[in-house]
DNA sequence: CTCCGAATAT
DNA sequence: AATATTCGGA
């Protein structure tokens, strides 16, 4: 790039701007303006030679300030297009101050947004757009919009997610670090913009999949709950990415989470269920780390019935893919979710852990509704690393959608006979104890 | 100095 | 609510 030192303080003269506006009075005092401010400046009223004039000479300019509306291409796609080819700062113009406009100039990349008339002095400070450090992918300063991408695209990224091998432990000694890049300012003290900078780079958060859980929890098992510290899951795990941090975050939840049952189940307990649910009050750590799973796989398997309560081999089957997908389900960027213990937890069977989703009920719901695979809205994230840690799924959070409700009551109706069936057993049981 | 885990922040 | 980050302590 032109004349721009970073690391000197010094003031960019030289820095070459490329002004694009189809309005010639408008192109000509902005031009004027800008070499007020001591830039050199380079204008066209059209945005196709403007990016021909790019293409041309990508080292030449130093940054853009385009106007929103042209007749031959609209300014956010011009933006789009720098971004997408070059990586050059966009800084966009236009009379509309409406901030939904302006707003997408910036989620679209643009790294400023000017209102006309532009006075001089947002110019005189517009070099400092431009100096922002931009290390990461070219690609994500055009369409930052809907996208998480993660940081580091760089090497191989294929995370085995989808092998279902979650007793798999290539050793591998080496822990590796999703590193975050944050682009930080330097030595400009000089702040003037209020906006959000739009490079501003969002770091991707770990999603739980039922997928990542189960690798997880079968890391846990492996280590022996009371053994498994985040870093050996994390090396259990093997999986890309994730840090050891994330692994100790959710192992506290999961924790938690555990606690939380037994406690429930031990407060049941009283008499009915010595005889399984390793009683122990500080030992919640023997049985727990099934419980966890036993739900889900009871929800898994809703249809096909509960025979499924020797916890053993329930982390055996489940890891399996082929298991998951049993229903067509879409596990794969699914965030799981640890089913709310409510209160009312069932008197614990025969396996406690089936039960313990008195009411959480809800969460069946929610969860068949997100396993649904057919889920109505067509969703088009299926490009880039099948089977990240990351959620790249836009409506992700935030929104339960209602889709196909029949699908979850179906499944609601199973389950709520299959408790029913259960408990009257349970009750059997209690009888012929008493 | 590294790691764990509880507490706290986003 | 889920995950991240911080921070005191081993």
């Amino acid at each position: 790039m032109a004349g721009i030192d970073k690391k000197d303080n010094q003031f960019p003269k030289g820095m070459h701007v490329l002004a694009v506006d189809d309005d010639r009075t408008c192109l000509v005092v902005l031009k004027a303006a800008l070499q007020k401010c001591h830039y050199q400046v380079t204008t066209t009223n059209s945005a196709i030679t403007a990016l021909q004039l790019l293409r041309e000479k990508k080292n030449k300019f130093d940054l853009v300030i385009s106007d929103v509306h042209m007749p031959d291409m609209d300014g956010f796609k011009l933006l789009e297009l720098v971004g997408l080819e070059m990586d050059l700062p966009v800084i966009m113009l236009s009379m509309n101050d409406d901030p939904r406009v302006m707003m997408k100039g910036i989620m679209h990349g643009a790294r400023f947004y000017l209102t006309k008339p532009v006075k001089i002095e947002e110019l005189k400070n517009i070099w400092q757009h431009v100096i922002r450090r931009n290390k990461l992918d070219p690609k994500n300063t055009g369409k930052a919009i809907n996208n998480h991408e993660n940081p580091d695209s760089g090497g191989g990224s294929g995370n085995e997610l989808t092998t279902g091998g979650a007793s798999d432990q290539s050793s591998k000694p080496s822990r590796k670090r999703k590193e975050q890049d944050e682009d930080e300012d330097h030595d400009n003290g000089n702040d003037n913009d209020s906006g959000e900078d739009p490079s501003a780079q969002k770091k991707p958060r770990v999603v739980w999949s039922l997928e990542l859980h189960l690798k997880f929890v079968a890391a846990v098992e492996q280590l022996g709950i009371d053994k498994a510290v985040p870093e050996k899951i994390l090396d259990l795990m093997n999986v890309e990415k994730l840090t050891r941090e994330n692994v100790a975050s959710h192992l506290q939840k999961y924790r938690l989470y555990l606690r939380t049952v037994n406690t429930i189940t031990n407060q049941q307990h009283s008499n009915i269920g010595s005889s399984f649910s390793s009683g122990d009050t500080s030992s919640y750590l023997r049985m727990s780390p099934l419980t966890g799973i036993g739900q889900l796989q009871t929800l898994n398997n809703s249809g096909y019935g509960l025979r499924s309560f020797s916890p053993s081999n329930m982390i055996g089957r489940l890891n399996t893919p082929s298991g998951l997908h049993a229903h067509g389900f879409n596990y794969n960027d699914n965030q799981f979710q640890f089913p709310s213990s409510g209160l009312l937890g069932g008197a614990g069977g025969n396996n406690g852990q089936i039960f313990l989703y008195g009411r959480g009920l809800n969460s069946v719901q929610n969860f068949s509704t997100k396993f649904d695979p057919k889920q109505s809205f067509g969703r088009e994230n299926h490009h880039h690393h099948q089977g990240g840690i990351y959620d790249n799924n836009p409506n992700s959070v935030g929104s339960s959608l209602p889709k196909n409700k029949s699908h979850s009551h179906l499944y609601l109706i199973i389950i709520i006979i299959i408790i029913v069936i259960v408990a009257t057993k349970i009750c059997g049981q209690m009888n012929a104890t008493i």
